[in-house]
DNA sequence: GAATATTAGTTGTTTTTGTAACTAACAAGA
DNA sequence: TCTTGTTAGTTACAAAAACAACTAATATTC
């Protein structure tokens, strides 16, 4: 068999520990303070970020399927996070934004957030971040900072 | 709120996001082929890269709670991937070895796992690629090559 | 303007995961 | 040897994710 392959180089293997245990670092900040899960942050941190808007625009910007944002948006709502407003001309659509308690979990957590990305990103030189970042922008597949 | 900060720029997002780009792609390896799920394909690797070993120790080497691999080892077992006997001394540990199917699925796991490594790092350059490698390795916790 | 297709979002069902409690085997001290 | 403790692994139950089928509203096409 192939000696020279291990799984500790193997790069799907890596980015999965790495953003296991990063996530799982940062998910104390909306599990334990908030008691929101992953998903729910993601919306909370869009509408925070961007503005009121729909639950299909989220899923998109946030690669999120439907149902997940569905149930998210329906804790969130819950949890009296954010509300919903059927959009007058088109019912289909329910417009989304925060209430002033959404507001300020996304301020608090954005605070908490960008101090935890300095701490990760610390142990690392200038150059490294640079490359870090954008080698996985691209595996993610995801648009450049400049687009 | 704080406009310079972004979900893109914040490390366990992008994490995630190429974490799970790239472990979607190469799912369909031991997925479609094998009907095997991640912790599956763990297993097989580390007994068919370090021979037989017990439960616990995979364990150990692959970062996987002791229940994943208890049911992983199951499924393996059943889809006659591998064999479990008793340790004489110890009746409580358990000798995990890969059968002939067993093997020739890591073996071509492993080569296209290989494969798909190189491909996936093609689109970077060399010292991209080990600053890439060396922050993920740090991020996760993970014990260094030299180590 | 009725039939058909799309779209936004929800709900239901099945898998998979997480967590805790459990069993069986062994160890160690009194 | 008889508690008491520890360890390897399993099982049961709850939380979360994946996927498909659904509803309601709007668009389209004939």
């Amino acid at each position: 068999m192939d000696k020279t392959f291990d799984l500790q180089n193997f790069l799907p293997y890596l980015l999965n520990q790495a953003a296991e245990t990063s996530g799982l670092a940062f998910q104390k900040h909306y599990k334990e303070r908030y008691g929101m899960l992953r998903t729910e942050w993601r919306v909370v941190f869009h509408l925070g970020r961007y503005g009121e808007m729909t639950a299909k625009h989220i899923g998109a910007k946030a690669r999120v399927h439907k149902t997940k944002i569905s149930r998210a948006v329906a804790a969130l709502e819950k949890k009296r996070f954010l509300t919903r407003e059927a959009v007058a001309h088109d019912r289909r659509h329910e417009m989304l934004r925060l209430t002033p308690a959404g507001r300020a979990a996304f301020v608090n957590l954005c605070t908490a957030a960008q101090k935890f990305d300095d701490q990760l990103t610390a142990q690392f030189n200038v150059d490294e971040v640079a490359t870090l970042k954008a080698c996985l922008t691209k595996i993610a597949g995801l648009p450049t900072q400049t687009s």
